[in-house]
DNA sequence: CATCGACCTCGAATCGATTCGAGAGGCCGC
DNA sequence: GCGGCCTCTCGAATCGATTCGAGGTCGATG
């Protein structure tokens, strides 16, 4: 046994010597369908078996080819989050389901890397890209994959000229929300409103901080209460968690029922329930003495009532961004899509009185 | 202005050319630690801004580095299918979390190409692998990534040899339950089972199925289920969904009442919800009249029972994978985790008469 | 018998970056 | 003023596979 200090993995050099054909055919009997006489290809075949040769390198084979097979689909914030979130996990579903004519892998991202990332979106090998949600920070992430040539695919995200979006109508479809509560006689409406940007805060939100928001999502949906309800005092969310509903709920409701107002607009489905939960808490009844509006049409976990909320088609924005990626991947260029949402009513809604 | 026929995008070399320095030193300078003077640094960032080159290209570093910062896992079935169970979902969500030191992305793949997928477990550019509930197939697959060195490691999931393992206690949990069942008198007991492998079937299941069966985690639990009643029939479903639960619930249940069993064990709360629904749905009173045992201790969508079921930690197990990855890529040679799941007791559940 | 294809196989260039050891200056101390 | 050391920079090899055009062999045909 002579002396064998790096038991390297084999290569596909290793095979070809040991088939005794050169590299190029033995590639080309890999790659399948390349002239190559089925002998040569059986031996080579053989070789591999017996070196333990598991078939090309991932990595090289997609510097060669420029492909990587992976599309990546950035979340802001942890991915973690992103599990927590039934509307995130909806989007990503329809987004695999779009993709699913690539055959290519789903690489989820999250929007900064916590310090110690390593792989973040710029040093990613990603075929394509669709942004979920993005925050400010993206940006520069945006132009690196732009300069790169990597296609792009926002949902309700900012993601610039030229680059296809998929969005839904957040400000017409909260106006309707509105406008249903103002049917119903409230006067005294606030809102429960997502993150305005990547700093989770909470609380009471002042002019100034609404200019200086970022995140779009929440600012559509906040500028279609305010066209019906110019006043409506707005209250910032960490997150769109139940939890995080129950917190603004109490901001809202713990205080002397005059001040108290009749409705709240909140804007995602888990804020929703969190602020029934606190008016149960608070031995508010709903739709009774406080009517809540959700939005996203998702059914949650625990929650008795039949949410009134604006019924978005999550799972049809994610199929849409793979469809519209595998549109760029072929060289067209798709179109930006706009859904509408539509206002379900439930039992949590009530005439004032 | 000269020819310009191919508009490539901008190398390293070429911004190391513009800089007026070699290759090597403008990679030094992007790679960050590198012994390279502030000025020069400058330079080539400067250049590199100018030309638009956006940072090495990350197959090409992976390819040299050997390594992608890509941790993969692999779904049985479709990714979309994944999305749409609850424990997957935690399961992945203690992955993200168990590998988050790495600040690695998390790669989703399909056990097997759905016929045109260009991107396999072989073919995907992965520093590790974890195995989520992995059929049959998956088994060349791992061999293959074997060969290649890359680390595995299986959640409830025969993996070979030496390679860490996180399971639960699948047999003794169910008997576990079985046992609970019989204390309340129950002596016809039918068992609502997973599927048996990756061939979709529906329907009752005889001895011979159960000989070919290659799901270790549905064998497991039925043996537990048997082991208190060996007679008890069991009926295949093609998925782990309320809806699968509603068919198997009606095959067990829409007969003539004396041949109906008194009590169900469904191998997941998704089923057990659904034969729940089956049940209502055919006037058969849930605990009164039928008694319903699920597995995973979700919060089912909708459920308006707590139901009896055997809690297990999904999110915990997933961690622990990732931890394992953690280890195995630090070189360590971590253990296999056995973790227990505990009888939780809700209203499903009922003494007999 | 010579020539023309058809069919395989091979060599060499390429993808883009990283890394290691060597070498070139500049600065300090004696 | 000179040797030695330290710091920065560079060349060249390497990672592993793919691809294209060239060349070689063999059978068939005029």
């Amino acid at each position: 046994m002579p002396n064998d200090p790096a038991p390297r993995h084999p290569t596909l050099a290793d095979v070809a010597a040991k088939a005794g054909v050169s590299a190029s055919t033995a590639s080309l009997a890999f790659s399948g369908s390349g002239p190559v006489s089925d002998a040569t290809k059986e031996r080579v075949l053989a070789a591999a078996a017996e070196l333990g040769y598991a078939g090309p390198d991932p990595r090289a084979r997609s510097l060669r080819r420029g492909r990587s097979g992976i599309v990546g689909v950035v979340l802001e914030e942890r991915v973690r989050a992103a599990f927590l979130d039934p509307v995130k996990i909806r989007t990503l579903d329809g987004i695999a389901d779009g993709i699913a004519p690539l055959g290519a892998g789903l690489l989820l991202l999250p929007d900064l890397g916590e310090g110690e990332s390593t792989l973040t979106i710029e040093s990613a090998p990603v075929d394509a890209v669709v942004l979920l949600w993005c925050g400010l920070r993206s940006s520069r992430s945006i132009e690196a994959l732009q300069a790169r040539g990597i296609p792009i695919v926002g949902i309700e995200c900012e993601v610039g000229e030229g680059l296809p979006r998929i969005t839904i109508d957040n400000h017409e479809a909260t106006r309707r929300g509105a406008e249903y509560l103002r049917e119903l006689g409230h006067r005294d409406v606030a809102v429960v409103a997502l993150p305005f940007d990547t700093v989770r805060r909470r609380g009471a939100v002042s002019d100034e901080q609404v200019a200086a928001a970022t995140n779009v999502v929440t600012l559509e949906r906040l500028a279609g209460a305010r066209e019906i309800y110019p006043d409506a005092p707005a209250v910032e969310t960490a997150a769109s968690s139940i939890e995080e509903g129950r917190i603004a709920g109490f901001t809202l409701l713990d205080v002397d029922p005059a001040d108290r107002p009749t409705a709240i607009i909140a804007q995602s489905d888990l804020l929703a329930a969190g602020v029934i939960g606190a008016a149960e808490e608070l031995g508010i009844d709903v739709p009774g003495e406080l009517s809540v509006i959700g939005f996203d049409g998702i059914r949650v976990d625990g929650l008795q009532h039949d949410l009134t909320t604006l019924d978005q088609p999550s799972a049809a924005k994610g199929r849409a961004a793979g469809e519209a990626v595998v549109r760029l991947l072929a060289g067209e260029q798709p179109e930006s899509v706009a859904f509408t949402s539509t206002l379900h009513i439930g039992d949590t809604t009530a005439r004032l009185g």
